[in-house]
DNA sequence: GATTAAACAATAATCATTTCAAATTGTCAA
DNA sequence: TTGACAATTTGAAATGATTATTGTTTAATC
């Protein structure tokens, strides 16, 4: 998962500028688990950056993913999300509260048939797995 | 996967009326395999029944999606899909042409780590792979 | 056929996201 | 360090998908 750091190295390698903002996306991001959508990124920001735009975080994330820096999660029905960690893995997402958790990769392995494999060229695969978390079971 | 008539029997026995637009909705889902958007099916409906309103259609599929007759699939960034097949299953989805493809479950078989399963109780899982389809690579 | 609750069509509203034009700001060379 | 320029930010307005509202019409039941 990228640091800050890495992302500037890598913006700067494009010479794409880096602004306050973006910094600011960046130190959001860094290290981040919690697959934020563009509001969260966009609140979380305005408290020590109150003059940006929803534009910019858009665009920055646009940027960050067509550089493969982030990953566009459509897992919600409700909006997407984020995420830093670009390292093959998936996720869970409780029915009751919208809260998405890591699965590492390892441990899922699904197969694609055969007959597939004449028809599509697969790239990548995803994982969503759907449930209940401990906190919702409980209010149950 | 449900016919037209198990469709109407359905909404019968929850006392949802039959109308005729609902049925064209219904014979528009029976055996198909295209994942249509609400407005494909739109679309399609509106040439035998040119007077239905958009609302009616989204209204509809939401009914269907409550009562567990068709899955609303959230893996295309653009818009949701409808698949009135129920019964487990995946897709691939062309990065090219946005074709979404089906691929059976039994196939397919990821584990969720024993780890998760403290924190989270999965009801069902969806795997999405992604790829290019035979006719984008021929066109490349 | 009359009654009534449900569904219809039309329209307006909402929500996430994108586009646009003008003002601002990083960057780099002088 | 400064100035010029192109890239970026901003705010507002547009877009596209979806949802809500409101009178009108209709399916189901008697």
């Amino acid at each position: 998962m990228n640091t800050s750091e890495d992302l500037i190295e890598k913006f700067r390698n494009r010479n794409y500028k880096i602004t306050p903002q973006r910094l600011g996306i960046f130190k959001i991001l860094e290290g981040n688990l919690d697959h934020p959508s563009a509001e969260d990124i966009f609140a979380t920001i305005k408290k020590t950056y109150p003059t940006i735009s929803f534009t910019t975080v858009y665009k920055t994330l646009d940027i960050l993913e067509k550089m493969g820096e982030v990953l566009k999660i459509t897992i919600d029905d409700e909006r997407k999300h984020y995420d830093p960690n670009t390292y093959t893995h998936h996720h869970i997402i409780c029915l009751g509260c919208n809260k998405i958790s890591d699965v590492d990769a390892e441990s899922v392995n699904p197969q694609l048939p055969d007959g597939i494999l004449q028809e599509f060229t697969p790239s990548r695969y995803h994982v969503s797995f759907y449930g209940t978390c401990k906190d919702c079971l409980s209010k149950q």
